[in-house]
DNA sequence: ATGAAATTGAAATTCATATTCAAATGACTA
DNA sequence: TAGTCATTTGAATATGAATTTCAATTTCAT
């Protein structure tokens, strides 16, 4: 059992909830994805595997999933919201692919330095923060220059 | 007339629609506010001024103000989504207050280059980026630190 | 095993946003 | 100016993601 899973374990012990078959399993395949994924996806990934699991057990479980901060919400600015796994990862932001969708993750200690900075000008007290860069990915940029495309 | 009404005018004259009492108001309106506006929010300061415009309206018009450049969307992570005023406004970022609902415009020229070099770093080609900060302005931190929280 | 409590999931609800369509308004022509 | 056609308006309806409801099922403690 990895160490998510036992820290997943953990906290739904600790809200005095049950460890049942359903959490477990969309836990499990959540976790193994290792990709943002929107509710409605990871859903067709359980069916797929023939798990069965209904819609708002999933919604539930990846609420569950993201107060025991084994996932995290990410908010990539589409209509729905994805998760991503948090166990394990450390703070990064986002390259986000308007061509292919892929979501490239990144970290700049520089970039979060100057953020302190911006945020002690202001007298503001950060607890979070969200960058998220929109564009071409190397492949796609290249896709598009074959193209002849501006 | 401003030049922010005189462009949104141009374009809607170029897309061949109709320059409407509606839709002058709820540009007007939205304009003077200054504010970051949900289409609620901006649908109820009309009321209050007694402009009658329907809640369709206000949301084909803000549409129209983003598509002209006067306005633009801002999506800060709430259900709903947010205009604020583009035309005459450079690039920045937000710090938001999660005690206030404060959204303090912010800038740091330095933060962008080392976003620029972040993208190239990846062969990234960057179109448009979002930085939000979440946290307590000025005001509020001193609020809960008189208060005694943590 | 028994009963109380938690969980599940299909269906209903909510809420923001988008669309529909009949009536109103505006533009244009004769 | 009156007539005609096109656009706009806004109340009502539709949509779609997220949440809630609740009866049936499962789990846990005894
Ligand atoms: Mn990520
Ligand atoms: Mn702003
Ligand atoms: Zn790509
Ligand atoms: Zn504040």
């Amino acid at each position: 059992m990895t160490k998510a899973i036992k820290k997943f374990r953990k906290y739904i012990d600790e809200k005095n909830l049950q460890i049942t078959r359903q959490r477990m399993d969309i836990a499990e395949v959540f976790l193994q994805s290792g990709r943002h994924l929107s509710v409605d996806e990871l859903y067709e990934l359980l069916k797929e595997r023939e798990i069965s699991a209904g819609r708002a057990t999933v919604f539930r479980t990846l609420k569950l999933l993201n107060e025991s901060g084994v996932a995290g919400e990410v908010d990539l600015g589409e209509k729905t919201r994805r998760y991503e796994v948090k166990f394990g990862n450390t703070h990064h932001d986002h390259l986000v692919c308007t061509g292919c969708g892929r979501y490239i993750e990144v970290y700049s200690g520089q970039i979060e330095e100057m953020q302190e900075k911006l945020c002690a000008e202001h007298g503001f007290k950060p607890s979070s923060h969200r960058l998220d860069i929109f564009g071409l990915c190397r492949s796609c940029g290249i896709e598009k220059k074959k193209k002849g495309y501006r």
